[in-house]
DNA sequence: AGCACGCCGACT
DNA sequence: GTCGGCGTGCTC
């Protein structure tokens, strides 16, 4: 218990300081506790803060202490669960608790409440659950759905599990019921359920809606108006919500009594939080479970790496589901050698010929290319003039939609000129192939054919994605060309064919994690491929069909592939055998920031620990938005020794004297996900 | 991160 | 002569 009478309250807040401030916090006002919310001034401003322990004593001059202005009663304390685990996050990402903590708080919440706050607050707490809608009785499991759902039930403590099942063998519904068990067995516990991405939530949310009428359920995603986030977070803090489904930053929710996780589609890189705290929400989850003593699950039909290495090593229980649910046969992937056949606007023979005997049968295709716009760049043939972003150090892409080259990095954009910017010569040719480009060579060569184009272009305006699937979904789409997005989750039940009309861009790749994802990208969007118990195809057109990445892939053999890679892994002594963290320097010069490197470099190799820095190098993306940026790689034996390391050199880079010169910003990374 | 203070160019 | 550029430094 904390002392009745300590005087000062040690609260953070949001601000990239190491420790926790003192505030004043005598008169034992109600409310005073370890865990609550408060309002401090902080300089000029207010600010919301969480008082994460009480102190005697304090080493800080009397008159500098403020009081805490405000106790916010309205908001039940905060667990000490909670605060021990984004405490965790915060040590373990090398960022100040309090911006891991206050971070936490839906926007409404870490922002000082005005005049009409308190009743602004109990509006949105009245609200905050949708009614049900007709309940919809379980499926029968199959054997194997029935005994991954048993092993979570009956698994005691913290029990991390791997359900590795192919796309379409109905993983959602052993997570279903789960939950469905442990809300029945415990009649206040909550479970949570992450998803990559919100676009994912609204089938989910429909499907969770139908099967568990009567559980108070809440959504918790960025993309929320900030009166139903904070709405949906007051009532998992408060344990009203039974079921939390969200994305990445669910993982950092309150939930009182949280008694199973779920990571649907662990694999998926948008887990990772690419600013800011760079956390892994898959990996928060696995030790927010170990912290809780609960089961955690981590679904996926390509697993990443380091939870398949995980569960080899028995780490983690391994649960598979072999088999597709419904009767619907696993597609037959078919390389197309780009040796042996030539491309037309990026289109082979065979993928055409296999397009329009699709169409023909009046059955649906979905055509994948990871590139949006018309070309990626365009070229002057007679000076080699290439189009470039002023900004950033990559090539402008051309759209031919309006006419302009646009940088896809910063957002710049400028009208392709007429004549070459160099040399004035009057031809300019787009290179390469985009989603525009093949939506027009596939009109071209397909007349009548109805040609869908779903990408981040087509999808900007609210709703558009829906609209655009609902088209597929009606049969009023015959070829869906796209990117990334159409990949995902989407249950499309006529496709019978798929293109990969590009693979080779993530083949050879630098980025050792490259081969990981594509073939996770090409097992994903081959299990968009009948699901309605046609017979589909997935063709793959590759200069390097004889790599042994299309081969696993043919025989859509997920296991030989992890243990393929694992052991080049191994052997290279990469992660997850070694984990990295990686320092970023930005700075107006590229010397400026590879010399912090260099100077953070020296300073790492005096404390002698157990660490390996490598060379500062420029980033694959050098230049953005005018910074220079640079970056260094950190490796340890084990993950213990690189935060060890971590903590001290971070504290010298911190406190030691800058260089001379303008001053540089850096960041830490840990697991970084792309170097 | 805000929000200050602090020293050098184009304006009434 | 000031208004304001953002470079640097602090916040209990």
């Amino acid at each position: 218990m904390t002392p009745a009478r300590a005087p000062y309250a040690e609260i953070v807040v949001d601000l990239p300081v190491g420790q926790p401030l003192t505030y004043r916090a005598d008169g034992e006002r109600e409310g005073a506790l370890v865990g609550a919310c408060c309002v401090v001034q902080l300089g000029r401003r207010d600010t919301v803060g969480i008082c994460v322990a009480r102190s005697e004593a304090t080493s800080l001059a009397e008159q500098k202490i403020r009081p805490v202005k405000r106790w916010l009663g309205e908001i039940p304390p905060l667990h000490e669960d909670w605060l021990a685990f984004t405490r965790f996050a915060a040590e373990y990402y090398q960022h100040p608790w309090g911006q891991v903590a206050v971070a936490a708080l839906p926007p409404l919440l870490r922002t000082p409440p005005g005049p009409r706050w308190a009743s602004t607050l109990k509006r949105h707490r009245a609200g905050a659950i949708d009614p049900v809608p007709e309940p919809v009785g379980p499926p029968v499991l199959n054997a194997e759905q029935q005994s991954a759902a048993d092993a979570v039930s009956t698994s005691s403590g913290f029990a991390p599990l791997l359900l590795h099942g192919v796309t379409g063998s109905g993983k959602t519904e052993v997570y279903l019921t789960a939950i469905e068990r442990l809300l029945a067995a415990d009649p206040q516990a909550q479970a949570l359920l992450l998803v990559p991405e919100i676009g994912l939530t609204p089938q989910l949310q429909s499907r969770l809606r139908a099967r568990f009428a009567g559980q108070p359920m809440v959504c918790l995603h960025s993309a929320l108006p900030s009166a139903e986030r904070s709405a949906a977070w007051l009532a998992a803090h408060e344990g009203r919500a039974r079921i939390v489904l969200g994305t990445r930053l669910a993982v950092f929710a309150s939930l009182p009594r949280l008694r199973l996780l779920v990571v649907d589609e662990e694999h998926d890189p948008s887990y990772k939080a690419g600013d800011g705290v760079r956390y892994s929400a898959r990996d928060l989850a696995v030790k927010r479970a170990q912290m809780l003593g609960i089961p955690v699950v981590l679904g996926s039909a390509t697993p990443s790496l380091e939870s398949w290495s995980l569960a080899s090593q028995g780490r983690y229980r391994l649960l598979r589901l072999p088999r597709r649910a419904t009767e619907a046969a696993q597609p037959n992937v078919e390389l197309i050698d780009l040796r042996q056949h030539e491309l037309a606007n990026g289109l082979t023979e065979p993928l055409r010929a296999a397009l329009e005997e699709t169409v023909a049968k009046g059955e649906q295709a979905l055509v994948f290319i990871n590139r949006r716009g018309y070309a990626p760049v365009v070229a002057c043939d007679a000076c080699g003039w290439l189009s470039a972003c002023p900004n950033c150090a990559v090539f402008a892409a051309f759209h031919k939609t309006d006419g302009a080259l646009h940088c896809h990095h910063c957002g710049w954009r400028s009208r392709v000129p007429r004549a070459c910017p160099t040399c004035n010569n009057q031809n300019l040719h787009a290179v390469g192939q985009g989603t525009q480009r093949l939506e027009e060579t596939l009109t071209a060569v397909l007349p009548g054919a109805r040609i869908l184009r779903i990408d981040r272009d087509t999808t900007r305006r609210r709703g558009a994605t829906d609209a655009a699937l609902a088209t597929v979904h009606a049969g009023d789409t015959d070829i869906l060309v796209g990117t990334q997005m159409i990949t995902k989750g989407h249950d499309f039940q006529r496709v019978s064919l798929v293109g990969i009309v590009n693979a080779d861009v993530q083949l050879v790749s630098h980025d050792f994690r490259a081969p990981e994802r594509l073939f996770s990208t090409v097992l994903q969007v081959a299990g968009r491929a009948g699901r309605s118990g046609l017979p589909s195809r997935v063709l793959v057109q590759t200069r390097y069909p004889e790599h042994p990445l299309f081969a696993a892939l043919q025989r859509l053999d997920y296991e030989g592939f992890a243990r393929s890679q694992l052991a080049e892994r191994q052997a290279a002594g990469m992660p997850p055998y070694v984990p990295q963290a990686l320092l970023t320097a930005q700075a107006k010069s590229l010397e400026a920031a590879l010399a912090f490197l260099a100077s953070a470099r020296t300073v790492g190799r005096a404390l002698h620990a157990q660490a390996t820095l490598y060379d500062p190098v420029p980033m694959p993306l050098a230049r953005l938005a005018q910074v220079f940026r640079a970056q260094m790689l950190i490796e340890a034996p084990r993950r213990s020794l690189l935060q060890a390391f971590l903590r001290e050199w971070l504290a010298r880079l911190r406190d030691g004297e800058p260089l001379p010169g303008p001053r540089v910003r850096w960041q830490i990374e840990v697991d970084p996900q792309e170097i």
